[in-house]
DNA sequence: CATGAATGAGCCTTCATTCAT
DNA sequence: GATGAATGAAGGCTCATTCAT
């Protein structure tokens, strides 16, 4: 007689995660899932109403605190400043749920209804907080004048890449990307990256004090 | 006529790029594929020995023209023309093949011995291509010393991410990844991030001029 | 009510056993076993774990009870009563699961790993009971000294043929092999044969006169 | 450009004996047969008229030639003596073609149509054979009265078995069944079968004497 | 809450065979 | 005579899920 005391739906949501991780969400079978648990297959059609159902609840849950990690409401000073900050949260955000992000990035670029809708929410609203950002950034002539959905696209790159595909960094670059030592030259790397390319010349030395 | 004019193998790729585009490979079943190529469902076998052989099949030979691609015996001129040409035939390489190349990039992401033998020798050898391209620009002063990985990581991040999720550039930054329009432009934006970000200040003025 | 109740395992083996009979193992599919226990094609592998599996648990069980038939403790009588019994017990034994008895005798000439560990188990102690009577025989003098290979050879062969090839004993020479009627008959000729063939002369008169 | 000069059919042929010998019949596909004989798949249909034709072959080419053996025109000499010749020719037929003959005698234990014709014809005609011999000799007061059909049966499975089951001969008895040592053994222990068993006590003697 | 028997649909693959060449 | 592309049917098995217990 086992009770949710010993985790038993926690269980499944990690087991699933491990395997989505390798094998992704369609490669992978409830039976798969459960056998590594250690669980009873029929409880995942109690618990999440499906294998879907988990699905759904793995990604929406991911997103849901990724946004919340990334949406400041303190947006007071400087625009470089707000941007470096927001990077960083989404990098730890990401570390600390690196095996979640990963699948998670892999699923979403699918064309199914459920990726249709997370994009359509999350990612819209992923690109507004950007967007509000670097529009400031531009206003207030911090940033220099640059389209601003390339320069999204290619945050959007950096920030994600290292988490959706680990293995490359790890097995062709030899870094190891949710390890600290990572995180934090790739933050330094992508400050130098906003300080020497979106911000203006002469304002680069400002903030380079500043920092 | 029972031949190969009509090019039934043919139908069989095209109908399986197509699919394993929007569904994925493991979410795509060989019915399916043969299904909408009209097709015998045993041809997938008899052509490419089963399903992981029609997988490997497109993996490896998007990946052996993507090298080709990229790689340039002329490597007189400048080092930022050579990257900018060599950026220009990854965008280019990837348009054509777009269909192709989004689900290779899903795909990739995943933990299977052909993911690692594909990434052990066609990454490897990706990487070596910006590797040196870099070297020689940093050796000639034309580019800043900066941690080369994290560079190269930067650019497959922005080379591949339009091809892995068009449908993010598309419905959340109204922009058609695989259209001529966009590749024009976002050549043009990486020129300008070269130029800004990785060049010397004063080689700028140089190789604009010079371009 | 789903339960087990109503034997459903038991209505798959019995329906395996009915049809492996007439079309072999290889020539039999778990559909067609399905069919006919009208009960679902998985529950195949769900049980046995898979085709190969049910082969397995037939063929095994029905060896180790027949072993448990032809074995017996007591030893103490004569070899003539002891090999007596013990063909009795074989033939009582395989008329008893007759069905069974048809198709193992016939897959177990092929070559298979399973078939391969079968013999070098069951056959090797089938051989080694015999031997021990025989042995005893003619230690006793009860026996004429004769190739003890060859007398199991034979042996084997009379025991096992009525079971084997049912239809040839019944359509080439009336008889019905697994009737009581031809048992008992048959019986009578083995010990016939015995006391002419295998036992020395004066003991026969003695054996027929103690049975 | 192949002509059967190089002996495609013989090839063929040669093939499916020796996989149907360690797999079966159903067990062997024509793929199987045809990659082995290094011949395309269609020549078995363009030859045989399919698996069943080819299979049908076998098994009547094997018995037409099994009954010719056995069967003799010169029927003066004494029964016994009839009787050890005719399992002379069974035995010797059997040894050059125990390949066949291994998986002839296992397949006609199945109830396929092809198997009920074949036994009411040749396994009919082989029983009568015996008889003949068998009444003969009882009439001639060579032979004891015994029931003859159970002599038969005990006639045919002394001389099938150590062909139908090879292995069990050689791996639990150490013989080899089909080599010329082993067949002469075999035949002088069914000689003294023959003679100690079959024979009136008194024509025992004057048969070794004549023999 | 948790289980395991049971299901029906679907999976990938192999089958024997045909037919144009 | 011989090939190889192509087929439709069937192969064994796994799938996600349901339901009585």
């Amino acid at each position: 007689m086992k009770s949710d005391k010993d985790g038993t739906k926690q269980k499944v949501i990690e087991a699933a995660i491990s395997l989505f991780n390798v094998q992704g969400y369609s490669g992978t079978s409830i039976r798969n899932i459960c056998e590594r648990a250690d669980v009873n297959p029929a409880l995942v059609s109690y618990y999440f109403g499906g294998k879907k159902g988990l699905l759904e609840y793995l990604m929406t849950s991911f997103f849901e605190n990724y946004l919340k990690a990334i949406e400041h409401e303190n947006t007071n000073g400087s625009a470089r400043d707000l941007l470096i900050e927001t990077l960083r949260q989404a990098l730890y955000y990401q570390q600390s749920k690196h095996d979640i992000a990963r699948f998670v990035h892999r699923e979403i670029t699918l064309d199914t209804m459920l990726v249709r809708e997370v994009m359509s929410t999350y990612l819209m609203k992923e690109k507004h907080v950007y967007y509000e950002i670097l529009k400031k950034g531009m206003d207030r002539l911090e940033f220099k004048k640059q389209p601003i959905d390339f320069i999204i696209i290619q945050i959007r790159g950096m920030v994600t890449l290292p988490f959706l595909h680990p293995q490359y960094i790890r097995e062709v670059h030899h870094l190891i990307p949710h390890e600290e030592y990572f995180i934090l030259h790739y933050i330094e790397y992508l400050t130098t990256w906003i300080d020497q390319y979106l911000c203006e010349r002469q304002t680069k030395e400002e903030s380079l004090a500043s920092s």
